[in-house]
DNA sequence: GAAGCCACCAACCCGCCGGTTGGAATCGGG
DNA sequence: CCCGATTCCAACCGGCGGGTTGGTGGCTTC
């Protein structure tokens, strides 16, 4: 049954996230990633090489599920309208709260000026989805009101702070907002789509 | 000369913001902040109780001084409008890169389900907020367009959170936005603000 | 000038934790 | 059946860092 290195990687893996979601890429305790994975924590070294690159290894696979969790285009190919989209975001940080957690120790670990670990892919990423969102708005707006629209970057980086906010920031959400915040994530993801569709207008 | 506790005291805190919002309530060294204060790291002790008191008695200090730093009412006890006031957030935190950072430490550190300290302060200055808001809103917003307006909440969650997010997650900003972020805030402010004004109407 | 607090210095204690090592089982391929 | 790679176990090392302590000198107050 052993043999399996595949395995005892993904094991490690799944372990590491939640470790690192919790306690950050300093707080996390080696011997708990071992222990939670069920594996000897030597593993990690001839896996990974260390602490700091499993947390690397973390928010790589980490963010290539969220890229392909929430596309901008159904399977059909048409698109998917913004407030919509932020929507799905949403639901994806709603049921993935380890993401941003992990996002965020980056943000305040790594070294501001320096680019983060798979900057260009990940940049890409969003290229992609910042098209898609310029194809889709073509027309779409309503030209009847007065004034231009929004830019597609601000577009999308309103979705990203506004669904990203509360979840990276709860303890301050929760002071304006009260304890909706946790108590109805419908009405949030409703609030969340409803203004994202008032700037698209 | 000596004799100046309150000094003592002070040149602690200053340090300690910049220890803390730099590397964390884990990450920071009580050795760093002492030296950098110029004082002798035991005074830490009778003066605060520990590392993570001091943490606390950071933020306090922080807060208390963003709150007084960006009111919602001019001086002679006009109403700021929303945009204008999204822009001086958006100014303060551009001018005091800390607070963000401290509060997302706390954020990550503390219990989600615990209440950080100070909460009910916290709360009741963001309630007077929601209250200007409301009193300012009163006959504004735009009549002649359809649709409700608006709840003052979501309005100053959404000014939080559009001008929180570059500062607090500035990696991820930089994806959508590209380099702009860093190099050229004041467009991002005027960015921030418009947004805020299409939510207000 | 005596008492008492404040500050400095320097060393020390002690627990924690990332990473290492050596040895013994286990399993696959040839 | 034997070689080589995988895993487990257990103990260990070494550095780091929060917090403590004992001793000295200075300032203020009474």
């Amino acid at each position: 049954m052993a043999w399996d290195t595949a395995k005892t990687k993904r094991l490690l893996l799944d372990a590491a996230v939640d470790e690192f979601a919790a306690y950050g890429p300093e707080g996390a305790r080696i011997d708990r990633i071992a222990a939670a994975a069920g594996v000897n924590k030597e593993r990690i070294y001839p896996y990974f090489g260390g602490k700091r690159q499993l947390f690397a290894a973390v928010i790589q696979r980490e963010l290539e599920q969220l890229a392909a969790a929430v596309p901008m285009e159904e399977a059909d190919g048409r698109a998917v309208d913004l407030p919509e989209y932020a929507g799905r975001v949403f639901d994806y940080h709603h049921d993935h709260p380890h993401l941003l957690r992990l996002l965020q120790w980056e943000a305040l670990y790594g070294d501001a000026a320096a680019p983060v670990a798979g900057e260009e892919r990940r940049a890409a990423h969003y290229a992609e989805k910042l098209a898609a969102v310029s194809r889709a708005r073509r027309g779409e707006v309503d030209s009847a009101r007065a004034g231009v629209p929004l830019a597609p970057e601000e577009l999308l980086y309103a979705v990203v702070a506004l669904v990203g906010w509360q979840f990276a920031a709860p303890q301050l959400a929760r002071m304006i907002l009260g304890a909706a915040v946790d108590e109805d994530p419908a009405a949030r993801r409703a609030a969340v789509v409803d203004m994202v569709r008032r700037l698209a207008l």
